[in-house]
RNA sequence: CGGGGCGUGGCUCAGUUUGGCUAGAGCACUCGGUUCGGGACUGAGAGGUCGAGCGUUCAAAUCGCUCCGCCCCGACCA
């Protein structure tokens, strides 16, 4: 490709819109690989939309060594559809509606887990045609209320999502390994380090999953990760191993679990925090019951209602909304406003479930509650708590379940060491979705028995502009992206510059006929112009064609990111661009090796 | 959705507080000249409904109201 021709420019100062944000996207659009047309809505420029179509080659590479076949689907579906399973009534504003001419309930795909399960109802009828792997390639529509960081996080995506299809379990269990594997084989392809870790389900339902993280501070998740055992989890579902209460069986040097003591009413006028009552009291936070209360819309036969949660954990501890939602099967849940916290009747900052009418909500208390002896809780009166509250005696809950937040420090679920927490965004995820949605939409296949049953899916996605922003965000310096062979637009950057007119448009000519895809800047620039270009782009490799390089005995070879230059005679250069670039890719390979899988 | 910020040539911004000459600069772009290995210099140009609407005023980029868009923080988020 001659520069020349090149259908975009590059900036020489970022765009304002790219301030304060990610690395990736101030050099995304530096170098002109992507323009924004609107909020989290993004043009791949030509070099843009090569890297990505690198990426999707490498992801197709992939699904179909593990037996991927490919296909696609639409981007509108029916609302029928979705309203087969209830997510049309599930999801909110993030998913796109609109009506076609005639009226119709339309929806924008924010994925194709209904459109893949119609298929299977259509064409699956025996256990013959199992298993199946299917994939596609395809734009989904999220109007997700904060997009940012560029292709980070956008509304219109390129999405990767394989279904599999399985009469069974173990062959879900199966086809879910291949993935984990593929994908880290994927990853580790587009020079991208990530961890999987276990997740939350989500809108998806199903049974277990794993996300794949970059990890850079940049990311929304939360992980928890132990050094010494291996584990990691999103925080959002990260067990841990909880401490022992003061006074509770099994505190070390515990001779024996306290015995409950008389509930004692004391004034504690002005403290309305766990510390300030913890110091008022000369307690441990340890000692104390820390109330959360939350609005949660929960489905009742066929219509959704607004609960009032009242979530207690143990006031060294922060309660996991995600944990709790799921323990309450909530489709949405949000802080309760103080309006709503009176009218069950508990005063903020002075609440407990003790004395509380148990009909009006869902008490909710963290499993560690019911062995915590004595606990300080508030006493639903402005300025007063109670001393000696105890689980099973003064109040009991609707549900005891883990509802805390796995944080930095706290014990490994698994060895007890103190675990990390970092940052990460999330690249893929891989669900075992089991029969939510095959069950939902009548998708079944007769066994060898002529036992009709639900086909078991499993779904695996991988956002292709998140990845390549993370492989920019993973590989840029001060002067701009330093691309991975196997990501690059082009392998190779050909500069022209005076004295070496006729050899550059040999030289290309001779690399184009070798297969190597080259970027030929034939420009008439300076060539302080073209070698900040050439910084800017990253492509991994820069051959250099002057009358200063021809006097020195040839062309100069140079790759991005490392400062030393060699000089290769014009003769050998075609053969010796070709051996950089596989040299390149080699290097990259070896990147890519089996990971032990970790449930 | 809450809080904050911004909207002026393609890009970065000045001008807005205190309304008033013809709306400016740098970069980029076009043509010419000098340059030519790390974002040159110079001469001449082209390019703007000052986000939109309504209002106040003799007069609005500037003041008021409404709306729209974008960015950041939070809520949210496979």
């Amino acid at each position: 490709m001659r520069q020349s021709q090149l259908f975009s420019t590059t900036l020489r100062e970022a765009p304002s819109e790219a301030d304060a944000q990610a690395a990736s996207h101030r050099w995304l659009l530096r170098a002109g690989f992507i323009r924004p047309l609107g909020a989290g809505i993004y043009s791949l420029l030509p070099l843009g939309f090569r890297a990505a179509r690198k990426i999707e080659a490498i992801i197709r590479a992939e699904m179909n060594a593990i037996g991927g076949q490919e296909l696609l689907m639409p981007v509108m579906h029916p609302a029928d559809l979705w309203k087969e399973t209830g997510r049309y009534y599930q999801i909110g504003d993030e998913m796109g509606r609109f009506r076609d001419r005639v009226g119709r309930d339309m929806v924008l795909a924010m994925t194709h887990e209904e459109v893949v399960t119609d298929l299977v109802r259509k064409e699956i009828r025996s256990y013959r045609q199992l298993p199946q792997l299917i994939y596609h390639l395809q734009t989904k529509w999220r109007d997700d209320p904060r997009p940012r960081a560029g292709l980070i996080r956008v509304r219109e995506f390129t999405m990767k999502d394989s279904y599999s299809l399985d009469a069974d379990w173990e062959g879900l269990d199966k086809q879910y390994r291949a993935h984990y594997q593929a994908y880290f084989n994927i990853f580790h392809r587009c020079g991208l380090d990530v961890i999987a870790v276990n997740s939350d389900v989500g809108m998806m339902g199903g049974k277990l999953a794993h996300e794949f993280m970059y990890l850079t501070p940049l990311g929304e998740d939360t992980l928890i990760l132990c050094d010494a055992c291996g584990y990691t989890a999103n925080r959002q579902v990260a067990r841990l191993r909880k401490p022992p209460a003061p006074g509770a069986t099994g505190e070390r040097g515990a001779a024996a679990p306290a015995e409950p003591r008389p509930l004692e009413k004391v004034a504690t006028p002005g403290v309305n925090t766990i510390k300030g009552l913890a110091e008022f009291l000369n307690v441990p936070a340890a000692q104390t019951a820390k109330a959360v209360f939350l609005m949660a819309t929960v489905t009742e036969g066929d219509q959704d209602v607004d609960k009032f949660v009242f979530a207690v954990v143990r006031g060294d501890m922060d309660l996991n909304e995600t944990k709790l939602g799921n323990a309450v099967q909530a489709k949405d849940l949000r802080p309760a406003r103080e309006e709503e916290i009176r009218a069950v009747g508990a005063a903020p900052g002075y609440a407990s479930p003790v004395g509380l009418n148990p009909d009006k909500m869902i008490i909710v208390v963290d499993d560690l509650i019911p062995a915590a002896p004595n606990l300080v809780a508030g006493a639903n009166e402005a300025g007063y708590h109670l001393l000696n509250t105890n689980y099973g005696r003064d109040y009991t809950a609707h549900l005891v379940a883990d509802i805390v937040a796995a944080e930095a420090g706290s014990a490994c679920p698994e060895c007890g060491t103190p675990v990390r927490a970092e940052r990460g965004v999330e690249v893929g995820n891989i669900f075992k979705l089991g029969t939510r949605y095959t069950n939902a939409l009548g998708a079944n296949y007769l066994d060898k028995d002529g036992q009709s049953k639900p086909v078991i899916m499993g779904s695996y996605g991988i956002g292709v502009g998140r990845l390549l922003a993370c492989v920019a965000e993973a590989y840029n310096d001060a002067d701009g992206l330093c691309w991975p062979v196997s990501v690059a637009p082009y392998q190779v950057h050909l500069m022209r510059l005076p004295g070496g007119e006729a050899a550059a448009d040999d030289l290309y000519a001779a690399l184009g006929r070798l297969g190597l895809e080259v970027l030929y800047d034939d420009r008439d620039e300076r060539p302080g112009v073209k070698f900040k270009d050439a910084d800017l782009l990253g492509l991994p490799l820069r051959v250099t064609v002057s009358e200063r390089a021809l006097k020195a005995g040839g062309v100069e070879l140079k790759r991005r990111g490392v400062k030393d230059s060699r000089i290769v005679p014009l003769a050998e250069a075609a053969g010796a661009v070709q051996q950089e670039i596989k040299d390149l890719e080699a290097a990259l390979g070896q990147r890519v090796a089996p990971v032990p899988y970790r449930e």
